[in-house]
DNA sequence: CCGAATTAGTCACTTTCTGCGACTAAAGTC
DNA sequence: GACTTTAGTCGCAGAAAGTGACTAATTCGG
């Protein structure tokens, strides 16, 4: 392969930052330091050796001081669309953060899912590819518990549900299916939150692989 | 942004291509040109302009003579891992070619996922990728049918899953769950596969989205 | 102090789905 | 024509999921 000099730095690595603020999901921007009124995902050009995940962390830990519980890749995106490098490509990361320990420095807000900024097209198409992604991964992966802090009642973990899966789920249909995958394990401890009875706290109980063996399910949906 | 040069190009696009072969699926490997007993995943530059999907289609179309009949991406590697190329990112792409139609170029090659040849790291990890992108998105997407010929019997189907899932599935649980999802319609044609009963022929049949609206089921892998 | 309101947590019933064995159907083989 | 082989279906038993009604523990307003 020749050697060739490029104009442009390689790429980005840009980070869509979800957390759960009331009843939605909220995404972390930066407001662009010339235009004031203009906002976009925080990115970063990655240092050389620096990994394409460090880069994301780096990224996640510049804008809120902490660490996301939980870092997945998206994806590579580019294809023409525009974005605020002049990179032709920029791999997208979704961090997810508790609300609870989520104070963005200055500079930083979130914005509900409804009422985000305009972006620009390459981070519009990242922000579709991190709720698509936590759609599809919600039942791979510890998603919601990564959303709420150490320890929950199951009525939050629910309500989290329904806010990710954006549908209302029965109480005990919901408990007893947790309770079948071992997830939870209940504490010693309640939390009385104003009016009814105190609720059990419980914490996420990570578990050896137990895989689900089941048949073919053809949930397709695509075309 | 102050603007720099760099040394190496942006970044490639590499190609995971994926058929059945015999009972095992099969990747599509490049001779290097240099080292003749060395083999490769194949890659390319895209161009300016080029969108990365249209490079990954290229790279199947130079490799096959055809496009594949599914594409999808699989993520950005990178993370200090040797690649072929001297770029530090290469981006991933999946592509489904169904066996019949996939005669390799010169210089390419078919090898069974189990005696694959050594390759590069981030290509390893590519395929990897790729293998968990298949088997996570099998009931998602129609990837069994995009490994398969447009017409096909339900024995075949039922195999092809067989594979994809490594698993035996019981036949008329499978017929039911293939009805009741309203995947495939029946052909006016019989082919008769010299012993048993001739098998009726199917197509794939895509269907506007109808979502599978169901609970949670918690079918976590990891820990 | 008591009853209504509120939230947590459980139970039991019904409906649906799944695993599975056994059956019928249509071909080839000898 | 009996036997083998593959295709395709039926129907039951047990498991899982959907659902409403129930009990439990607390606050609030008199």
């Amino acid at each position: 392969m020749r050697e060739r000099l490029f104009r442009t730095a390689p790429y980005t690595v840009d980070a869509v930052l979800v957390t759960a603020m009331g009843n939605e999901l909220a995404i972390l921007l930066v407001r662009n330091s010339s235009e004031r009124e203009r906002w976009s995902l925080p990115w970063r050009i990655p240092q050389t050796g620096e990994t394409l995940e460090a880069a994301a962390t780096t990224v996640a830990k510049d804008a809120l001081g902490e660490l996301p519980t939980w870092v997945e890749q998206i994806g590579a995106f580019g294809d023409g669309k525009r974005h605020p490098s002049e990179t032709d490509v920029s791999v997208a990361y979704l961090g997810l953060v508790p609300h609870e320990t989520a104070a963005p420095r200055a500079g930083y807000a979130w914005f509900q899912a409804a009422d985000l900024r305009p972006l620009a097209p390459r981070q519009r198409a990242m922000v579709e590819g991190a709720t698509k992604a936590i759609q599809s991964s919600l039942d791979q992966a510890p998603i919601a518990f990564r959303l709420l802090p150490p320890t929950f009642t199951l009525s939050e973990l629910q309500q989290m549900y329904e806010l990710l899966l954006d549908k209302r789920l029965h109480k005990a249909s919901f408990r007893r299916a947790l309770q079948a995958a071992w997830l939870v394990e209940p504490m010693d401890e309640w939390r009385s939150e104003g009016r009814g009875r105190p609720a059990q706290l419980f914490r996420y109980l990570p578990k050896k692989k137990r895989r689900a063996h089941r048949g073919v399910r053809f949930d397709f949906l695509y075309p």
